[in-house]
RNA sequence: GGGCAAGUGGUGGAAUGGUUUACACGAAGGUCUUAAAAACCUUUGGCCGUAAGGUCGUGAGGGUUCGACUCCCUCCUUGCCCACCA
């Protein structure tokens, strides 16, 4: 017999969703929490990857609630961006329908997973009443310059026909369908992020409660570095060229220079060089071939001379000037000094051209000395300046400051910082996203929709073709609109925001999601925000947290916000495998929720799946776990039924009674359920504190083994009741449905969320009888059983009786006796 | 190349410097049954031993300690992220 889970669930759904139970609560003096998972794109299907990410949060939002807080848990779609063009144009269905469609799926199987949403807040980035803001964001972006115009070399997909930011592109490929991406100039939109790059770097450490990994996943990302902008005059004019280096102690080294091929002064200097021929033909060969190709070359350095010199400021020496593949334009200042002997890249370099090296930095380690004609390597280390004029002798790390200073002092270089960070483009070439509201008018230019005329719609018939970039720009009543200074015809913008932009606010949103007047109501966040607990995946560490970080910021800079991190706290759960792979479509090894949830019953697969492994670690999908879960809540059905059973027959019978009142005697079994409970209250506590669901059930599991255990002679006491009362309470956050219905047969009447989590009594966990470990020299030899308070002379005395002891000690003397109380005895001879 | 994790039974995984392997899966045996399933009970790191017991054992090697999976050093392996970033 196996427990009704399919009515049982669809009994407690139903309910949750008639009576709000989920609803959070206006603003209060109550304590408030807000727990927040990353809102989904809304392909129709849940994957395992979701129920994993929203079971986490759930459990937790659960358990919150019957702590007593005011708990915000709302739920919403990501619901701009390319898979419902590209069904637009595949199935003929538009956009807007098939969008709706999907959410409406993937409604219902949320609903199906229990999950304790306030859906009377759900958001959907798709409808004009959230997209409006977006706008309104934009244009107050754009008002404060941080939303700009400009021709920029992007990332071109060929088969989506659209830009791509950076962090689109993985590997040289558009990261939706795997396209080799080109480069194309166009006109496109821009977030000046960098001018907060400072603020986003600093306020990491303000980031208490996130995994130290995504921390630096940001750091790296924003890429602040310090160094020195040398200034290398040319030989033959008055031209100078700036260099960036971070291993300023290794000037003294520097015996050429390079140019990035594209590097604007590079025509001019070569011409009429005997040279100039083979480095035009070299640009223009580096010139066809995509960054990725460039950077993918990761041995091969390919350069040439371009005849020029330059002088090498601090000792004046003349060097050449070459140009290579592997200088990048966009970092820095798009030419290097190269250092053969301590930098890798130099050194192949130099190898390949046969150009000089010096070693300016000799390792420390005197059995080692390096020599310029036998490395195989640079050295990159650190050690003492040699050949370093003045600098000589000093430790390389203080010489780099010294250098720095005195380069600065004679005017031969400055001290500077660069960024990785760059601007965030959010143009796209695509329908299904927020229109960006500008207007262009040939006479007045550039200028922005009044903040009356938003929302600057979509308009719902756009012609599909999936060629000849965005639909939108054939939509002529779309295009052709008066200026709104003017009223002359002017052209509008057709291309739509990137829909990180959509996610990157949506948290604030929740809070007031009806909110008219602006993005959000600044009284309801001022309650609700920041996130208390946000849930996702390690795949956003870098991009949305940074965006999303960027909006706060830039909405406290507007006085909206009165802090600088909407995420207080940050879990990422770990992927869900299947035979050690990624679940994965184009693998064909998914394991789909809805049939797992028909066969088992959702409770059974959020247990399940919480049990599995701790929730930040990947976990490995396996059937006989998933059996495993569903035996246990088999086996707590049974377990609570018997107890009501019980309850309902000891009220009749009066020589069941006597027998209670003989049971009741036995102190020491009941002493050792309450001992159970609360070892239970407080492992479970403890354990969802810190996100160790896979503990926290385990100690549920002890738990009911422990009742089986004692229940033919124990089922008549309190104890034993209180025990499988508990048992269902501190369950619940992981299996809600059955301990809702269990709950209810025990005679409540409230649901369970609102009954109060239990707390335990340091009283009943202390136990009168110990078992304590003797070791000799370490090794475990023995154990002992005594009463917990006993005095450390009456343990020695124990102790030194016990016969098994003996052979190990003998005769020798004992140099130390160590007690860990409670624990463990420890005799050295 | 840089950064960050992680290496524990047949498997997923537990262990404030103190009994290595909680809990679960699997396996073996048993109870119930005409039988099977379910359920329940017992056993389950390796080696030696009939047993009591002994001995080895947390990727490898050192160190600190009465005592190390845990702390320190060196190395190996795997995973993830970043990367001609000057």
């Amino acid at each position: 017999m196996v427990y009704p889970f399919k009515k049982i669930e669809e009994k407690w759904q139903k309910y949750w969703w008639e009576h709000k139970v989920f609803s959070a609560k206006p603003e209060s003096s109550q304590k408030k929490y807000y727990v927040l998972e990353m809102f989904p794109y809304p392909s129709g299907k849940i994957h395992m990857g979701h129920v994993r990410n929203y079971t986490i949060g759930d459990a937790y939002s659960r358990y919150k609630w019957m702590q007593g807080f005011n708990v915000l848990h709302p739920m919403g779609f990501d619901a701009f961006g390319q898979p419902a063009e590209n069904a637009a144009i595949k199935n003929k269905i538009k956009p807007d329908i098939w969008t709706d469609k999907c959410i409406e799926w993937m409604k219902t199987e949320l609903e199906k997973m229990g999950f304790s949403y306030d859906w009377e807040r759900e958001i959907s980035t798709c409808e004009s009443n959230y997209y409006k803001w977006n706008q309104w964001i934009f244009l107050k972006m754009f008002e404060a310059g941080l939303a700009y115009k400009k021709e920029a070399q992007v990332n071109w997909c060929p088969a989506c026909e659209t830009t791509l930011a950076n962090e689109e592109v993985v590997d040289g490929e558009c990261w939706r369908c795997y396209t080799q991406v080109e480069q194309k100039d166009l006109e496109q939109w821009f977030l000046k992020i960098t001018a907060y790059k400072e603020r986003l770097l600093e306020d990491l450490t303000q980031l208490k409660d996130w995994p130290e990994r995504v921390i630096a996943m940001q750091s790296n990302w924003i890429g602040k570095s310090e160094g020195v902008e040398i200034y290398f005059r040319l030989k033959d004019r008055d031209k100078i060229i700036p260099v960036f280096t971070t291993r300023v102690d290794t000037i003294f080294g520097a015996t050429y220079i390079v140019l990035a091929p594209e590097y604007p002064l590079v025509r001019e200097i070569v011409q009429g060089k005997p040279q100039e021929k083979e480095v035009l033909k070299f640009m223009h060969k580096v010139a066809k071939e995509s960054k990725t190709i460039r950077s993918s070359q990761d041995v091969k350095k390919e350069g040439v001379f371009t005849g020029c010199y330059c002088i090498n400021p601090v000792n004046n020496e003349t060097i050449p000037i070459w140009i290579a593949d592997y200088v990048l334009m966009e970092y820095g200042t798009g030419a290097i000094m190269a250092v053969p002997t301590h930098d890798q890249r130099d050194f192949l370099f130099a190898k390949e051209h046969k150009l000089p090296m010096r070693i300016v930095i000799q390792p420390s380690a005197v059995s080692y000395q390096l020599s310029a004609e036998s490395m195989t390597e640079a050295y990159e280390g650190d050690g003492t300046q040699v050949n370093s004029a003045q600098f000589d002798g000093l430790p390389n790390q203080e010489a780099k400051i010294r250098i720095a200073e005195w380069m600065e002092k004679v005017g031969i270089g400055k001290i500077q910082t660069h960024w990785r960070l760059r601007d965030w483009l959010i143009s796209r070439q695509r329908y299904w996203g927020t229109p960006i509201p500008i207007i262009y008018c040939q006479k007045c230019g550039t200028i922005p929709v009044p903040y009356e005329d938003l929302p600057v719609e979509l308009p719902k018939d756009a012609p599909f073709t999936g060629k000849g970039g965005s639909p939108l720009s054939k939509v002529s009543e779309f295009v052709n609109v008066p200026c709104p200074e003017c009223k002359s015809l002017s052209r509008r913008e057709t291309d739509t925001m990137a829909t990180f932009f959509d996610s990157s606010w949506y948290f604030l949103r929740f809070c007031s999601p009806q909110f008219a007047k602006e993005p959000f109501d600044r009284q309801e966040t001022k309650y609700w925000m920041p996130v208390d607990q946000y849930v996702g995946g390690i795949e956003h560490a870098i991009l949305h947290l940074l965006y999303s970080r960027f909006f706060t910021k830039f909405f406290k800079d507007l006085g909206m916000l009165d802090f600088n991190e909407p995420f207080q706290k940050l879990l990422t759960q770990g992927m869900v495998l299947k035979d050690g792979e990624v679940m994965s479509k184009s693998r064909g090894n998914i394991v789909d929720p809805d049939s797992t949830i028909k066969k088992y019953g959702a409770d059974t697969l959020r247990l399940y799946i919480l049990f599995a492994a701790p929730p930040e670690v990947e976990m490995e999908w396996s059937e006989r776990g998933i059996e495993g879960a569903f035996r246990f809540l088999n086996r707590v059905w049974r377990l609570v039924e018997d107890s009501i059973e019980n309850e309902k027959e000891r009220k009749l019978s009066e020589q069941e009674k006597r027998i209670k009142t003989t049971m009741e005697k036995d102190e020491s079994t009941r002493n050792k359920i309450k001992r159970k409970i609360h070892l239970s209250i407080k492992e479970v506590t403890d354990d969802i504190e810190s996100f160790k669901f896979n503990t926290a059930i385990a100690s549920l599991m002890e738990l009911v083994n422990e009742l089986y255990r004692v229940k033919d002679t124990a089922i008549w006491l309190d104890e034993y009741e209180e025990g499988t009362k508990v048992l269902i309470v501190l369950l619940s956050p992981f299996a809600p449905h059955v301990c809702e219905e269990m709950w209810q047969r025990w005679g409540n009447k409230e649901s369970i969320i609102h009954s109060k989590w239990p707390k335990y009594e340091e009283r009943f966990l202390q136990e009168e009888l110990i078992t304590m470990v003797i070791q000799v020299n370490g090794k475990l030899r023995s154990k002992v059983q005594v009463p917990a308070d006993i005095t450390e002379d009456k343990l020695k005395e124990y102790v030194l009786a016990d016969e098994k002891l003996k052979p190990w000690i003998k005769n020798q003397p004992i140099k130390n006796f160590i007690i860990v109380p409670k624990k463990l005895i420890n005799i050295v001879v």
